[in-house]
RNA sequence: GGUUCGGUAGUUCAGUUGGUUAGAAUACCUGCCUGUCACGCAGGGGGUCGCGGGUUCGAGUCCCGUCCGGACCGCCA
């Protein structure tokens, strides 16, 4: 037996028990007459001793040798401490050694193994079983645990069965690059890894399961952020003999469930707003509604008044920042900088200063009096001690702009709380997107999704007006998922790939096998897809998704630690029927 | 593909206008220490300043190239 009790829970209950530990040595304390020792493992730290009146010369001696990480496995007896200490769970007990075994040596590790290691981000990841050691990974690991646990348990008890499906699939021309996996037995041939399980979802649906899921690895060969991997993990989920107000109903419960039980947090219902609407008060299809700052339009009250630059302007937005008259003339002068940089784009910035006195004094006052400057303030609900930053040009681009300071400033003022969960449902987007580069209209959310009834027509003559069954669940201003009701008609799925710019011959090379199987009684069918990454560093408050993934990749796509990818040798590419053509 | 920041001891970093033998903290090693828990005290070892080239009497420092890493833009149906 190696252990009879983890490290994390002997209590003052457990003294003068015989007991039996496994774990590392976390650090050594010696202090001469006497020497502690912290032992770790995945539950907790116990604290053995060793001192010169109880324990033998000998283990005295033998704990002296024991250096970082090594495992050792101890015997002893539980005894109260004579200084105890109240930081830790443990902390009023120790455990006296009678017999000690090294189970295994450890060279020094190249950082500590401790809450605030002395680490660097490469490093660890190169040496990621040992990160794994500290508290803080393994706990988002074991908390990663809990939350899909909750899904799984969700999810099948609302009669939802789990499903595998393949990962190596057919290469598509949309969305993602594909990863590729060449073919030995089909010369010339690959597969793709799935970007996700999207149309075996759909025809399990024409196979009669009602009520998938699966918590599914998907991968896309674009470069990486913070907030994303080549490999990811969703909780893909489909529904048939369901409309938009089912799924949302569904999946509304799944995530008070998570917050419930995950974050204590009680969410009555998820409020909605179309993705115009998003546009139009937050620039943004995923607004963070933790915080207001919503958007005023200044057209009406704005142009014409003598501003060259805002009467020209398709659209003059502001924004009230709360408290933020207190700023100096300097600090304003650096947030117009802040605006101008090239990542956020806008020409310049206008401001109105909401003085405590209810007056007002802008950059503009030659133009504008104080009832102008006090349409503004109402306008964009600017109160007293507030400041109202105005942006002006193209509509789409403003609003861009605009969004992006207002998550500038809720950063700043301490807005984005991350204990406060704000999720909201935004519905009803655009079915196509137009590529300002091609020219060419392709699928917003992706080919499968349905229109709104009775718009297909409307595909013919003004295709950027058709609305979507589709919905983008927010949380804290992140998209952790997105779905639709699809397409469950040959006809209807025809014509969508016709206007997506396919040729019927292309249509039917590459998504033929989905038509067939409409053509066999398609169930009327809609889903949606959760990134679970992002969900579960949301839920725990972080904004990097690779703290909460066991062995992630860097910046590069790179696995550090195994030196993923890496060059294969001659033969492999020869039974892969693979000729290199390197630069 | 682009913008930007960085690479100096095992680790995290400092290093002024180009100027003697490149420092600090921590980790590591040795010794001391009657209750530590970020233990303390004394001492010690530890450097291809990412790599290559250039300017210079002299380069960690300036210039060019290159590699690696971080953040961001493009990209991510």
């Amino acid at each position: 037996m190696f252990r009879s009790h983890t490290c994390g829970e002997l209590r003052e209950s457990d003294i003068n028990k015989k007991v039996i530990l496994s774990g590392w040595v976390q650090k050594t304390r010696d202090k001469g007459f006497v020497a502690w020792v912290d032992l770790r493992d995945r539950y907790g730290i116990t604290q053995l001793v060793f001192d010169e009146d109880r324990s033998s010369s000998k283990l005295l001696e033998q704990a002296r040798t024991l250096g970082r990480e090594f495992v050792i496995q101890i015997e002893g007896t539980v005894i109260e401490r004579t200084s105890k200490n109240a930081n830790m769970p443990t902390g009023n007990i120790e455990v006296l050694v009678t017999e000690l075994v090294v189970l295994n040596k450890s060279i020094t590790p190249p950082f500590t193994i401790e809450n605030d290691t002395d680490g660097g981000e490469d490093l660890r990841m190169k040496y990621r079983y040992l990160d794994i050691r500290r508290t803080p990974i393994k706990n988002n690991l074991i908390f990663r645990s809990r939350v899909t646990m909750e899904v799984r348990k969700y999810l099948s008890e609302k009669g939802f069965i789990e499903v595998e499906t393949p990962y190596l699939i057919k290469s598509t021309p949309e969305g993602a690059r594909d990863f590729v996996v060449p073919s030995r037995m089909n010369e010339g041939q690959f597969y793709a890894l799935p970007q996700s399980p999207q149309t075996f979802k759909q025809l399990l649906m024409v196979g009669g399961m009602d009520k998938y899921f699966q918590i599914v690895k998907c991968f896309r060969d674009e470069d990486l952020r913070a907030d994303r991997q080549p490999e990811f993990t969703q909780i893909d989920c489909e529904m048939a003999f369901v409309e938009q107000e089912d799924i949302l109903n569904a999946f509304e419960g799944l995530t008070k469930h998570l917050l419930k039980e995950i974050k204590g947090v009680d969410i009555k219902t998820i409020p909605r707003m179309t993705f115009d609407d998003a546009m139009k008060k937050y620039g943004n299809d995923k607004p963070d509604i933790r915080f207001g700052m919503e958007f005023g339009e200044l057209n009406t009250v704005a142009q014409h008044k003598g501003f060259g630059v805002f009467n020209t302007a398709e659209l003059v937005v502001g924004i009230a920042i709360p408290g933020a008259n207190s700023l100096s003339r300097k600090e304003i002068d650096s947030l117009v900088d802040w605006v101008r940089r090239p990542q956020v784009g806008a020409k310049g910035m206008v401001y109105v200063r909401c003085n405590d006195d209810g007056t007002f004094k802008s950059s503009v006052d030659t133009f504008y009096d104080q009832d102008d400057l006090a349409t503004w303030a109402d306008s964009t609900g600017a109160q007293r001690g507030d400041l109202i930053c105005v942006l002006s040009g193209d509509a789409q681009k403003t609003r861009t702009q605009l969004s992006m300071l207002r998550m500038e400033m809720a950063q700043r003022l301490g807005l984005r709380k991350p204990d406060v969960f704000a999720p909201l449902w935004v519905l009803d987007f655009p079915l196509l997107e137009l590529d300002e580069e091609t020219g060419r209209y392709h699928a917003m959310h992706h080919p499968f999704t349905s229109p709104k009834p009775g718009q297909i027509q409307l595909l013919e003559t003004d295709p950027a007006a058709v609305r979507a069954n589709a919905y983008d669940l927010v949380l804290n201003g992140n998209e952790i998922g997105g779905g639709s009701i699809r397409i469950h008609d040959k006809e209807v799925q025809s014509t969508m790939f016709k206007h997506l710019g396919f040729t019927p011959e292309e249509a039917k090379a590459q998504f033929g096998f989905l038509m067939d199987a409409f053509q066999y009684g398609a169930p009327p069918h809609g889903g949606i897809a959760f990134g679970l990454d992002r969900l579960v560093a949301i839920l725990g408050g972080q904004e990097t998704i690779r703290d909460f993934i066991a062995f992630p990749k860097n910046n590069s796509g790179r696995d550090v630690m195994i030196d993923a990818p890496a060059p294969i040798d001659a033969e492999q590419l020869k039974e892969l029927h693979l000729k290199l053509n390197l630069k």
